[in-house]
DNA sequence: TCAAGCATTCGTACTTAGTACGACTTGCTA
DNA sequence: TAGCAAGTCGTACTAAGTACGAATGCTTGA
C-alpha cells in the first residue's frame, strides 16, 4: 500500500569496503561470526547486494587471505638474509596474531591472490641471495613457514581461551585434572607455566633463532 | 539406592561406532562434509538418534580430536630423548596425514580428552628427562610442537589440491601467471618443485633434525 | 507371564546460513 | 525523455544443527 520509497545513495559499497567490515567483524567475533547477513547489517544494507560486489563467501574469504598477505612485511632487501628472514617471519607472527581467523585458511585458499604471489616471491629472492641450492631453498622456506604457522594457530587458540570464559574453562580443565594422574603436567603448570612471568610468545623468537642458525649452517656459513 | 546397573540392550549405535563413521567421513570427504544427517545416513539412521549418544556435534569433535591422539605414538621410554621425540613427531605428522581435518582442531578444542592429556604428559617426561629446565621444556614443546602442526597443515593443503581438481587448478595457477612477474617462483616451480623427483613431504625430517640438534646443543647434549 | 519403566529411535519443525531469482530504483546517456 | 546499466533488496529455496515429544521394544519386578 504504501510505497514509502526510500534514499538510496550511489556507490556506498564497494568490494574494497566490504573486505574491509569483513576483517574488521572477523577480528572482533571470530570467522563463524562471520555470515553475509552480519556483514550486511555491519555495512548498514542487505544480504544479496554483497553478492554485486563480491563473487560468493569463498571468494570473500579468498580476498580476505590476500589482504592478510598484504600487511605481512616482505623481507628487506638491505639487510644480510638472516635478519631479512627475521623480520618478515616476526611480522607474519604479529599479522596473524592480529587476524587469528586467517592462520587455518592462509594454506587453503584454492585462488592465490597477487599479494600472496609476490609474497613468495620475496621469500624466495631472499632465500636464493643466501646462496642456498634449490633443494635447500625448498627446506628452508617449508621448515619456516611450518614453524610460523604453527607457532600462531596455537597463539590463535591461546588467544581464544584467554578470553571470557577463561575462569570457567580452567576450572574445567583442572576438573578433568586426576591430582595424580598427570604429575609432569602438573609440575610444569605449576611452577612454570602459570607462574606471571611465563609468556608463550618468548618460544617463538627461541624458536626462530634456532631455524635461522641452523639455516646459516647449512648454507656453509657461520650462524649471524 | 537401587543398584541401577544396565547394560546397552539393542546397541545398534554407540559412541564407538558413531566416532569411527565420523572419522571415516571426515577422512573420505573432508570436515566440511561431516554433517549430522550424512553421519546418520553412513550409519543407517536418522539424525536425532545419533544425540542420544553423542551431546551435540562439538563434543563430537572433541571425541574426534581424542581419537587422533590415541594414534599418535607417545614418545618410547627406551630410547634415548631425542630419538623418542623423533619417533612421536614423525609418528604425529603421520597420523595427521591420514586425518587431515584435524589440525586445525588438535589445538582449538576446549575440552581436552584424555588421550590429549595422556599424550602431552608423556611428551613433558621425555622433555625432562632430557635434563632441560623448565623454560628451556617450555620452548622445546612450543617450538616442536609448532613445526610439526604446521607441517601437517601445509601437507594437508597440498594433498587436498592434489585431488580431482588437479589439472584445473594448475591452469588455474598458471593463468593468473604473468609469466616474468614471478621469476624466482617460476624457477623454482620449473626447476624444482615440480621436477618427478621433488616431494615437499621430504623437509619434514629436514626441519626435525634441525630442531633436535638445536635443542641437543641448547641442553649441553652434543647432537645425536 | 505381563505390564511398567526406560533407553533408544525417529518424525516434525524451528532456526540460522548461503544464495538464486527477479523486481525495483536511480542516475546517465543517446 | 526514454531506456539502459549498475546497484539494491524482497522473497524463497536449500542445507544444516537441534529441540520437542511420540513411538518402539527390551528388561525387570510382581
Amino acid at each position: 500500500m504504501s510505497d514509502t520509497r526510500q534514499d538510496v545513495r550511489k556507490p556506498r559499497l564497494s568490494r574494497e569496503r566490504i573486505l574491509d567490515a569483513a576483517m574488521d567483524l572477523a577480528d572482533r567475533d571470530g570467522i563463524e561470526a562471520l555470515t553475509i547477513r552480519k556483514l550486511a547489517d555491519e555495512l548498514g544494507t542487505k544480504p544479496m547486494t554483497i553478492y554485486h560486489h563480491v563473487d560468493g563467501k569463498e571468494a570473500l574469504l579468498d580476498g580476505m587471505v590476500d589482504v592478510v598477505f598484504s600487511e605481512i612485511a616482505k623481507p628487506p632487501v638491505d639487510l644480510p638474509w638472516q635478519e631479512a628472514l627475521r623480520v618478515r617471519c616476526r611480522s607474519a607472527r604479529e599479522v596473524l596474531g592480529r587476524h587469528p581467523w586467517s592462520v587455518p585458511l592462509l594454506e587453503s585458499r584454492h585462488h592465490p591472490g597477487p599479494e600472496l604471489l609476490a609474497h613468495h616471491e620475496s621469500v624466495l629472492v631472499t632465500l636464493d641471495r643466501a646462496g642456498m641450492p634449490l633443494p635447500l631453498v625448498a627446506h628452508a622456506y617449508a621448515v619456516l613457514d611450518s614453524f610460523v604457522y604453527g607457532f600462531a594457530m596455537q597463539e590463535a587458540n591461546l588467544a581464544v581461551q584467554r578470553g571470557d570464559e577463561d575462569a570457567e574453562l580452567a576450572e574445567e580443565i583442572a576438573a578433568a585434572f586426576d591430582p595424580g594422574a598427570y604429575p609432569m603436567m602438573t609440575r610444569f603448570a605449576m611452577e612454570h607455566a602459570m607462574q606471571p612471568d611465563f609468556n608463550f610468545g618468548d618460544s617463538f623468537d627461541y624458536g626462530l633463532d634456532l631455524l635461522l642458525d641452523g639455516l646459516s649452517r647449512a648454507a656453509g656459513q657461520e650462524p649471524a
